[in-house]
DNA sequence: TTACTTGCAAATTATTTGCACGGCA
DNA sequence: TGCCGTGCAAATAATTTGCAAGTAA
């Protein structure tokens, strides 16, 4: 389920990751570090939770995975999607893989779909005056699991 | 702010609304009406606390505008979003109106924009195992008034 | 050192649920 | 009449905030 950048090896990754946050001014902290790796190495959106979980091994507050996870977020390396079920999802935001998200109504599974069909999008809504886009395209529908 | 569903005269599409309702079984109730009055008329997504307060002259309890936007959705009637402050928003569902949303991350605005870039998205979603979709594109940025 | 981070506990906020009453079909 | 819809009060659950202690630069 989990995905990879197909632009770069994970470990090159991470390393982009830690160095965009030290351009952004935030310090680089063991919890930081280690949710940083956690995104990069495992692709595609997860919940707070989840993320908590899988920083294996590092005793950390939840309360703490949330800041950080905003502090990410302003800091443009993360990015928040909400599917439907008051549960927020980040995401790390790699520039160079445009993909959207295929998710099941159902279980929640999210499946990324390479693909980008945003461009004519993007031009009409700078013809109306929105800058600084980011867009997302979510199909919802019922997985072939929850199908059946 | 407001836009029109281009294909059907308002009143139109009121009465389209409440057959609709009817037909999938649900009781035609002063509160219903209501809400579906509103929501057909005044296009785009909308939140509970917006609705409410559209409800004008209506004394309703905002737990059965809950309740009441719950089932419309459940009946396919009304399309639930979120959009990132964990704040639901319900647009009454006109399948003869494809469009997106045009989101400012700062105020909050929503703008619709007339297109349809989805179909070659589906196709991609179907060929995975994905059915019964419904999707959405939703374009973050600044609006003109926020940019200032 | 010094401001930024983190942990813990408590507060907040949107949304949901239980139960009793009232109204549509 | 009988089930569905509604109001009211209380419960949930995710997320946020205050404050004191710890740590990266």
């Amino acid at each position: 389920m989990a995905t990879k950048c197909a632009h770069s090896e994970e470990g090159g990754l991470h390393k982009a990751a830690l160095a965009r946050l030290e351009a952004s001014g935030l310090k680089l902290t063991p919890v930081r570090r280690r949710i940083l790796s956690f995104l990069t190495r495992s692709h595609g959106p997860f919940t707070i939770e989840e993320i908590h979980e899988g920083l294996s091994g590092l005793d950390c507050n939840l309360v703490t995975v949330y800041r950080t996870l905003a502090s990410l977020e302003e800091a443009g390396l993360v990015r928040k999607y909400e599917i439907g079920d008051r549960v927020a999802r980040f995401e790390y935001l790699c520039s160079e893989h445009p993909h959207h998200h295929l998710i099941c109504t159902q279980c929640k599974k999210i499946e990324v779909l390479d693909a980008d069909i945003l461009s004519p999008v993007r031009k009409l809504a700078r013809q109306r005056g929105f800058v600084s886009l980011s867009a997302s395209v979510d199909i919802f529908g019922l997985c072939e699991d929850c199908d059946a």
